[in-house]
DNA sequence: TCGCATTAGATAGTGTCGCTATCTAAATTA
DNA sequence: TAATTTAGATAGCGACACTATCTAATGCGA
């Protein structure tokens, strides 16, 4: 299914000039060339560029980070066993602008994986996002008990273990033909794309629990 | 415990000019004016001055969303039946950008709901985000089960409970005196601080489980 | 008391990010 | 053949979060 770029724009809602921006910034692949000024594209840069799209408005990725894990989606290096180290890896501190002390070691990240049984491998970039995050929240005064630490650990082993069920073991992918499948595509894209839901689902849990407890007969909300 | 507006910024390790600049924008109140060119600082701006890097750094959010958290919690309104939808509001849709369509009802999020028996109130801002996080990620080609947004759910209503138990019932929370206590403040700081953290968990737990299930003695080859 | 550093307050400049606009020459399509 | 579209190149723009500079007043130290 060929089409021209203007309709690669007009189908994808994306316009014209960041369509050309994204190819200019290797974000999406060229079309094949028919002319000095012409080029075919076809479904597959449709998919990439409603992925590049998802990754970086739902994800919230930067177009920098957004490139790195198209490149580790392209490398197709579906060796199970390294999907979550190189998804990870992909993914980077992108998130956010947590860097906190990079040559310190995440001590208290470290001995609470300790407490929790969980296997560590220390190069991993959630050890410093999580050390970060937890100076921070200390900083400003409302420091997580051990008790709620461990919950939190519990419902994200929960969510972690129905994150690697759904990896596809079937090396291509049940997705579009522009998203490479496997094992790592799935692993990064669902650890990316999934997050929003999740924290979407905490805050109406939240309302949801709150409601309860707290319920009465006139509405909250405003 | 008196200060200079120099030593404020060291202590903080926030550069002068940039505690100038929040000065400006409002996100710090000025001092206590000794003079037409001297004011004094205290802890309260110290605390204040930390939390608004863990909100922008740690939070993500951007300055004008900070301004909004902030003067929510200067609100103190502690009604804890409104917190929760005072906290959503003021992070609004701070979070990400998720917009779609704002003026379709997300109508996949409140079936959601419906199913897993949760209370809603329809103006809530996280319905439209979950909406759109849906939307974005079947249209990459990974749309989540609903077993697995089953999961999701149940993971996010044991977060949420966790989160609700830890609002302090007594007025003036714990927390420092540059911080306004309450079930508001609470929540808010619960909400987005604690979301890195869960984050860095999910992935850490990803790692984990996966190291478990493929466990092996040596490398696995090609 | 002299003199230098610090300060408040104002205004202007900087660098990054993610586009958006314009231009040229070639090719397509009507 | 004339109008439109395109590739490729280059330049511009607006938001954001600072950063720098300037002025006049003040503190503080010797």
């Amino acid at each position: 299914m060929s089409m021209r770029i203007s309709e690669l724009a007009q189908s994808t809602g994306v316009s014209l000039p960041t369509v050309k921006y994204y190819l200019r910034e290797g974000l999406l692949p060229a079309g094949r060339a028919t002319a000095a000024t012409q080029a075919d594209y076809d479904q597959t840069h449709v998919e990439r560029l409603r992925l590049v799209r998802a990754l970086a408005d739902v994800g919230g990725l930067s177009l920098t980070s957004v490139r790195r894990v198209l490149q580790t989606l392209d490398a197709g290096d579906d060796q199970v066993p390294y999907a979550i180290g190189e998804a990870h890896t992909a993914l980077g501190d992108a998130q956010s602008g947590l860097h906190a002390d990079p040559a310190a070691p995440p001590l208290r990240a470290i001995t609470l994986l300790q407490r929790l049984g969980w296997y560590t491998y220390d190069s991993a970039p959630a050890l410093g996002q999580l050390e970060a995050a937890l100076d921070a929240v200390d900083q400003v005064g409302i420091p997580p008990s051990d008790s709620v630490l461990d919950s939190y650990a519990a419902a994200a082993l929960s969510i972690a273990e129905t994150d690697i069920d759904g990896i596809p073991l079937d090396q291509e992918g049940a997705h579009g033909a522009g998203i490479p499948g496997g094992a790592v595509g799935f692993v990064v894209l669902a650890t990316v794309l999934y997050e929003p839901i999740l924290l979407a689902l905490r805050r109406l849990a939240q309302a949801h629990v709150f409601a309860q407890r707290y319920e009465e007969p006139s509405r909250p909300g405003h």
